[in-house]
DNA sequence: TTTGAAAGAATGTCCTGACAAACTGTTGCA
DNA sequence: TGCAACAGTTTGTCAGGACATTCTTTCAAA
């Protein structure tokens, strides 16, 4: 099993066997539950220290792509647990579904926020906001209705977010969110919602409301979001401790 | 501060560490936002190696409890971030919710598995499973019903399960799940349903379906768990990556 | 007073080395 | 033949050391 290390690479060392490791896998040239040369040999072979092959291995097996044992040795995953690591993505809370969404702009408005609102977003009350409507589409289906409220200066123009994705524009403006706190619930529709999401009446919607910080702990993005319970599910993977 | 390390304990010292570091942030000792000496400076205080020191704090900065910087140092991460790691805990899905639940067993069968239960659980058609369906109280109020399938060599008894929980009893028998698969839906609850849960026809359910594996890969436990929608959402942490 | 460079500070990456713990396979003894 | 002990194998923990990168502060020059 060859791995490529280029030394000259500003990409560190661990980085690169991880990721060829980790491609290596995805092409099946390293098959579920086969096992991996021992790291002191493999670390001999790559021409790098063992701590540097074992950081590289280490942050597989957090990603669940890798199991070890000690006597045993480092083995692939089985086949079930190959996902990227386990969680929905901040980003693309779709793509678990396996449908590649498109999204139609329905509001973009600056406006006073409300108590509750500001309470979300950590601001003094009456500060304007930005408040963004939107229609997820799978197809031509329509499959949620995405609300998310940013404070004024934050937010992106109506232009901007038509050209790509929320998350996207804030990277571009220098806001980096890095941590959401999200719940999921459910709840029937209302007559509003159903038209919107073509379905019947009082039926099943997922529910799913987030915050999410920079690092220093403010409020970028607060997220109201429904989706068809008909048409969507979360998928999560969970590792035991 | 202090963080008394003891050598004879069979305890790793960097597990030790980030366990003292961790009370002291839960203890309010380290304050949202405060930085922590550096991590040579530690490490010599304690007399301890730096990569010792680096290992216990890594597995903070992973867990979102600290936040480090090159050339900056080593922070308690804001107040708001400070949830063990972002995910729904494989064995206490209801703690995120903040109640004390109580189990009581609506019924245990042994029986030949249908062919879909056989394909969930990757067994042979027609082999013996265990069904176990159990109902979740918050105080006297009905919360979720769980269902759960399991291969009838590992399922616990009628009895134990009584005793203790699930993920217990199979702990307890040598069946240690390691990684869960789950979706979470949501759908109208039919008329049986409703009754059982206290809720009016037709009311939102959360769903959770999962399939649970031991480290081999081999299917653990099935479960199908329904929630009122009115009384239970699922929390989590995202990270960016 | 402002700007740019240098110095100081701290984490990140990488190295060599050694011992402990856990697992598997082999051998010896009853 | 079966069981226990031992040997071999591999990961896990820990140590000491060095250099690179990134960030902040200070100092000097314009």
């Amino acid at each position: 099993m060859r791995f490529d290390l280029d030394r000259a690479s500003p990409v560190p060392l661990y980085h690169q066997l991880a990721s060829a490791i980790e491609r290596a896998i995805q092409d099946g040239q390293l098959a579920p539950g086969s096992s991996l040369e021992n790291e002191i040999a493999l670390a001999q072979r790559l021409g790098i220290s063992r701590p540097t092959a074992r950081q590289a291995l280490k942050s597989l097996v957090d990603r669940g792509l890798l199991v070890r044992r000690r006597g045993v040795g480092t083995q692939v995953s089985p086949a079930q647990i190959h996902r990227p690591v386990g969680l929905t993505s901040l980003y693309d809370d779709l793509e678990g579904s396996g449908q590649l969404p498109t999204t139609r702009m329905l509001d973009w408005e600056r406006r006073q926020a409300s108590v509750e609102e500001a309470e979300e977003l950590e601001l003094a009350a009456g500060v304007d906001i930005v408040a963004i409507k939107r229609l997820r589409l799978a197809g031509d289906e329509p499959i949620a209705v995405l609300t998310n409220l940013l404070p004024e200066m934050l937010a992106p123009s109506r232009e901007d977010l038509e050209r790509t994705g929320l998350y996207e524009c804030l990277r571009e403006r220098g806001y980096q969110p890095s941590v959401a706190k999200q719940r999921i619930g459910a709840r029937t529709a209302t007559a509003a919602e159903a038209r919107m999401l073509e379905e019947s009446p009082r039926s099943a919607l997922l529910t799913a409301d987030r915050v999410a910080y920079d690092d220093a702990g403010h409020v970028v993005e607060v997220g109201h979001h429904i989706y068809r319970a008909s048409r969507y599910v979360f998928e999560t993977t969970l590792f035991s401790r």
